[in-house]
DNA sequence: ATCCAACGTTGCTCCAGATCAAACTCAGCG
DNA sequence: CGCTGAGTTTGATCTGGAGCAACGTTGGAT
């Protein structure tokens, strides 16, 4: 907290890009850097909406429960977003639980400051809009996939958004870069840990994915993208 | 589009609440009032986004078609609320298409527009957070619901969102104001029309509904909201 | 008045995937 | 270094609801 932000840590990230380095540092001035432990909750679902964060670095996702216990993820969040910004919602508390899935940086700024940012600093409102616009497109994908395919189908999906959004080239293939279990990818994909242990040890069988515990690496990423089309 | 619109059509609704009524009368010059009759598309998903919308009287569904040429119903939007908003998710193009359900009178500006309308009127602006944080809350709920409910759960909450937005009452229940057929709760509710029926077939023996030819009234709302309950 | 297409119902069969059960592997801790 | 609990695997069974098939109903077009 003591030791100052450096502008350029956040000057590349979107939500600030093309600002000015005077500008930035106001902006970082006001900001509180906090470290997470994985496994950690950042704010719960239906607190009221006090800060909203930026993630430099780590992964955070956003989950609920429901009245039966269940858990749900409802979105997974990679470094350079923006997060917790119920504002941007017209919300007063945010509608789901942030917890950091490994050990994750994160800025935070009051929520008194939004309604400044947004004005003040119009590529601020236009990432927003299009960070939420995403998570819209996002949840409309799933909702469908949820409808319509098969449960191959939706852990292929589930598995391909975690790549895209935060796969790391390895010699091997493309592996997600945080701890991931069983039981997480089946609360993506609204199945069970058993039926997606089978589903991995197939894949695994047939060299398109390699795993070990907690961690997955994509091998043949196009053989999983022809898995996650609709097929019949 | 000769005849002038009248004020008062649009000054109680929330985008436009709190305005004067000559800053009505100068966005009411702009907008472009239009008919669309029941079935008929208004904007296609992918079309560029030249247009946004309010829609004055009837309804629309927003819906898209899987690669398999399976029909989801994403979303439907009530009399009062805008749509067609690209501009506020980022977005160029529109990423469903709308289709007029019943007979639907709408107004449509230019997009060229909207920037202009978020700074200008800052109901505007709040309202349209508001809109989309409604409908981000809602996927959340439809996505936990996929993930971990059963058919019947899931029919129960589509029903229910559907009488809380578009319910009147009437002597024997709560009566769905529009045409609605099985099909189309079950692209609401990722299940099929057969399933459907049967589990409408149902409640109506225990009383709890009551439907005709695409017609459905809710006649015990509460035991309705029990079953939308996850139960185990 | 008739026809037809859209809408709705219901019985039967089947299977994807949940559920139940048990054992195995491994990382971290005392 | 052995123990413990979290994560994973795999077999066996069971079932919700999809899929298939056939028929019934109704409102609007001609």
């Amino acid at each position: 907290m003591s030791r100052q932000l450096d502008e350029s840590l956040v000057m590349s990230l979107p939500p600030f890009a093309g600002l000015a380095r005077a500008q930035v540092r106001a902006i970082l001035d006001e900001a509180a850097p906090h470290r997470h432990g994985a496994g950690t909750t950042i704010f719960a679902e239906g607190a009221s909406a006090m800060q909203f964060f930026l993630l430099l670095d780590g992964h955070v996702r956003a989950q609920r429960i429901t009245a039966n216990g269940e858990q749900v993820i409802l979105h997974q969040i990679p470094p350079g977003e923006l997060f917790g910004i119920a504002k941007a919602l017209g919300l007063d508390a945010y509608p789901a639980t942030a917890v950091a899935v490994s050990e994750s940086i994160v800025l935070a700024w009051p929520m008194r400051l939004w309604d400044d940012f947004m004005a003040r600093h119009d590529g601020f409102a236009r990432q927003t809009f299009r960070t939420v616009g995403q998570r819209m497109h996002d949840k409309n994908d799933r909702i469908m996939e949820m409808a319509t395919q098969q449960v191959e189908q939706r852990i292929s999906n589930a598995l391909l958004r975690l790549v895209n959004q935060s796969g790391r080239k390895t010699s091997i293939g493309i592996e997600i870069d945080f701890p991931i279990t069983r039981q997480d990818l089946s609360e993506m994909s609204g199945t069970t840990l058993h039926t997606v242990s089978r589903v991995l040890s197939a894949w695994e069988k047939s060299g398109i994915v390699q795993s070990e515990r907690k961690k997955i690496t994509v091998v043949q990423p196009h053989q999983l993208v022809l898995l996650a089309q609709p097929q019949k």
